[in-house]
RNA sequence: GGCAUCGUGGCCGAGUGGCUAGGCAGAGCUCUGCAAAAGCUUGUACAGCGGUUCGAAUCCGCUCGAUGCCUCCA
């Protein structure tokens, strides 16, 4: 196993060399969706990059347990609104029962993932199946003294706990600063310090998620269920804990606070954080009106772009960007993935009628490798693999055009390393049909035929019926290619 | 206001103290009845101003600008 994986751990803010608990073994918990409404891209683009991480940590041959939560609890929108919680609300809006939300939206997820070509995660945990677990871990939070009861809430004491453990680790934040900069906001919390958190709310009558525990008949606090997820399925320490960047805080910060107060030691070695996807330099918010859902983007019925774009091509467009910036995305630039993708699929479908001669010419296979894992190695860089890839396909062109040669031991090397990288690693799919791969005979049939009498037609050259027929079928999505050995079709 | 990230050629987007990123577009070419498709060739960019250095787009400082978080959020 190649053990110069190198990561950014945003808890230190550098790179380090990756270096997991147990050996070849790697827990990896990642915060998962709220299942209150479709998916949105941005999530996507998330839970892709982690797609990417997992898999590529798999082919470094780890057993890995991929712990993704489901977040169907709902949780407090804010201080000020009654303890109602999202999911709760929207039942009422559409009249059906909470877990017939939740349960709708996260087939929806599952679905629009699996169109991603993501890996399930090894265990997908919902917050509504441990509440049992999340109680526990607030008593043990009161018994180190960390939390305080108020009106059947419980609150961690934020200002308590930083006097024995620093706070504020992962995202910077002083907490004096947090002090002085948090929003004071109208009456009605229970709260000693506004930078406190709830792990436990009391019910209000209007809120239909509830649960008896030994305060109140109520819900758990928004931070708590990944702490408690994560510790019953990864143990108390673990490797990898990921989420978007916008979790970094509160979410990862009150998550590391719940686990210290209890452990007394860091809950996570190494702290990924996903960057955001913009749409037209903006981030994505249903509020504003600047979202866009994964279907929509596929099935093209949407108000921002022109055409539709295939899961893939999204896919890929998203692995063209590092997972730590910020990637924007926009017409242009998905036309530009969409089309380099292309050329990286059809390289590849080269690859099985690639001829082989004894000595292959000035590639090397093994340097090209090196360079594809030394990609990967440092911090997952899958636009830098793309290129090598890219890199790649620019000799398969060259041996099929004849300038250059491979011999058959390299293509069948060259074949593998290509297969590991494209479809294992960066998950991709070679959605590249040609002619005689469509599946259906009877119409591979007709347009042989069709392709047959359009060039007894040119050899009459009566270009009038030739190019009807071209026109006619390129209307269809079907492209007609004229070459020096003949004309083939393909069906777009 | 505080914290954080970032500013690369027409667009997207990697990267390193000195050696070609890559993709798309554009231009030229090959193929071709024409076109398309496909392939080949082609671009010396790194916000601004200082500083460190033999040498910086890459390190440091400042300025300007962008985005995210600070309130639910991937």
């Amino acid at each position: 196993m190649d053990t110069s994986l190198v990561v950014y751990n945003s808890l230190s803010g550098k790179k380090e060399t990756f270096k997991s608990i147990l050996p070849n073994n790697v827990g990896m918990y990642v915060c998962g969706p709220t299942v209150y409404s479709n998916v949105h891209l941005g999530n996507c683009r998330t839970f892709i990059s982690f797609d990417l991480i997992f898999r590529y940590l798999k082919h470094l041959g780890y057993k890995v347990r991929y712990v993704r939560n489901i977040t169907d609890a709902g949780h407090l929108e804010n201080d000020a609104d009654e303890g109602e919680d999202r999911i709760a609300k929207k039942a009422r809006l559409e009249s059906i029962e909470p877990m017939e939300v939740v349960q709708r939206y996260t087939l929806d997820f599952r679905d629009t993932m699996a169109q991603f070509n993501a890996l399930a995660p090894s265990i997908e945990p919902t917050a509504t199946g441990h509440i049992v677990e999340q109680i526990e871990l607030v008593k043990e939070i009161m018994a180190q003294g960390y939390a305080y009861e108020i009106n059947g809430s419980v609150y961690f004491d934020v200002l308590k706990f930083n006097n024995d453990i620093p706070y504020g680790k992962l995202s910077g934040r002083k907490i004096e600063d947090l002090i002085h900069n948090t929003r004071t906001l109208d009456g009605q919390s229970d709260k000693k310090n506004p930078q406190d958190f709830a792990l436990w709310k009391k019910a209000e009558p209007v809120h239909i998620m509830r649960w008896p525990s030994p305060w109140s008949e109520g819900f758990p606090g928004w931070h708590l269920e990944c702490t408690a997820m994560s510790t019953k399925y990864l143990g108390k320490q673990f490797d990898i804990h990921g989420g978007g960047m916008d979790l970094k805080f509160p979410h990862h910060e009150c998550e590391i606070a719940q686990a210290e107060s209890i452990n007394k030691k860091a809950p996570v070695n190494y702290w990924l954080h996903a960057n955001m996807l913009t749409l037209n330099g903006k981030k994505m918010a249903k509020s504003t009106g600047n979202n866009i859902l994964p279907g929509e983007m596929f099935s093209g019925e949407n108000s921002i772009f022109k055409k539709a774009f295939s899961p893939m091509a999204v896919r890929f467009f998203m692995l063209q960007a590092h997972y730590r910036s910020i990637v924007d995305l926009s017409e242009s630039a998905l036309e530009a993935s969409e089309k380099g993708f292309h050329r990286l699929t059809e390289g590849i479908s080269k690859l099985e009628t690639l001829p082989t001669s004894e000595e292959s010419s000035d590639f090397n296979i093994t340097v090209w490798q090196n360079k594809c894992y030394a990609a990967m190695n440092d911090d997952f860089n899958s636009p830098l693999l793309i290129a090598h890839l890219f890199d790649a396909v620019k000799y398969i062109n060259a041996v099929s055009n004849g300038l250059q040669q491979i011999s058959k031991t390299d293509l069948a090397g060259l074949s593998k390393l290509m297969n590991v990288f494209f479809f294992d690693v960066l998950g991709l799919l070679n959605t590249n049909k040609k002619q005689g791969e469509n599946g259906n005979e009877q119409l591979e049939g007709a347009l042989q035929l069709i392709v047959e009498l359009r060039n007894n037609a040119r050899a009459a050259k009566d270009f009038q019926t030739s190019d009807l027929i071209r026109d006619s079928l390129s209307n269809l999505n079907i492209q007609i290619n004229d070459t020096s050995e003949g004309s083939t079709f393909k069906i777009n």
